[in-house]
DNA sequence: GGAGATTTTGACAACCATTTTCATTTTGCC
DNA sequence: GGCAAAATGAAAATGGTTGTCAAAATCTCC
């Protein structure tokens, strides 16, 4: 129903890494968009619930969004120079965070795994420097 | 140095799960503490600096810390109700990120896990009713 | 096509954890 | 004691996020 909705989320889609909900404000206004800040939260929310985008928090409690290729449970390698994303999938830290849960008696298992590092091509400017 | 900052750090060490900073400084005050909030953020900060203290965010943004018994590095398993915590050591998700990292060329992996679920006894009380 | 109900929108204000500011107090040192 | 440096904390500022509410867009039934 909502052509905001879907403007927000082709914006998402159009970026490389994790953005936040300002940063895709600021740029959505940019390329000519009337929309507002409250309607890119209210979307970001929704797509957030629906599944359809991935939220994580920066270090200094930002909330990031991004729409994944993939809808299955997956996890995040993060370049955390230039945000460059690489969707990764991990059955074996699965089934590792199942079995430590269980061992000490805790029930209904949900687990937070992102991975940071530098990706290759920022390592590469860094040493060219 | 200071007293204060031992406070805090005591105040943390008879907490069982994670504590926000203005849980912590709500519980100082109740105990007699003459304490500023600001002061209780800067301990908390140091402590955490220093590596005496982890630190990690709720989902609404806040930031909790608590006084692990080790101090190498380890990942938790937090209880969503109650907040109790089990400190647990995951040799297998440190090589699986290592691993991840370095397939797609990134350098100096970092990694963020959490476990969470329900405790026990906290199951035990909601079948308890 | 249109009146009225319903939903969506967005400017603005409110929230609230956290940080900054800065004057005062405490501490370390001789 | 006396003085400089560090620590403290009350109050104000910050900033991402959420709530408010009236205007605008959309739907619905006739």
């Amino acid at each position: 129903m909502s052509t905001r909705r879907d403007a927000v989320h082709d914006t998402l889609r159009r970026s490389e890494g994790f953005r936040s909900a300002q940063d895709v404000y600021a740029e959505m206004r940019q390329h000519g968009a009337k929309i507002g800040l409250t309607t890119v939260y209210r979307a970001l929310q929704a797509l957030a619930d629906g599944g359809q985008v991935d939220v994580l928090r920066t270090d200094d409690g930002e909330s990031v969004y991004r729409a994944c290729a993939s809808g299955d449970h997956h996890h995040h390698l993060v370049c955390r120079r230039c945000g460059h994303t690489v969707e990764v999938a991990g059955p074996a830290v699965e089934r590792w965070a199942e079995a430590v849960g269980g061992e000490h008696g805790f029930t209904e298992i949900t687990h937070t795994v992102e991975v940071f590092g530098t990706c290759a091509s920022c390592s590469a400017s860094v040493r060219a420097g």
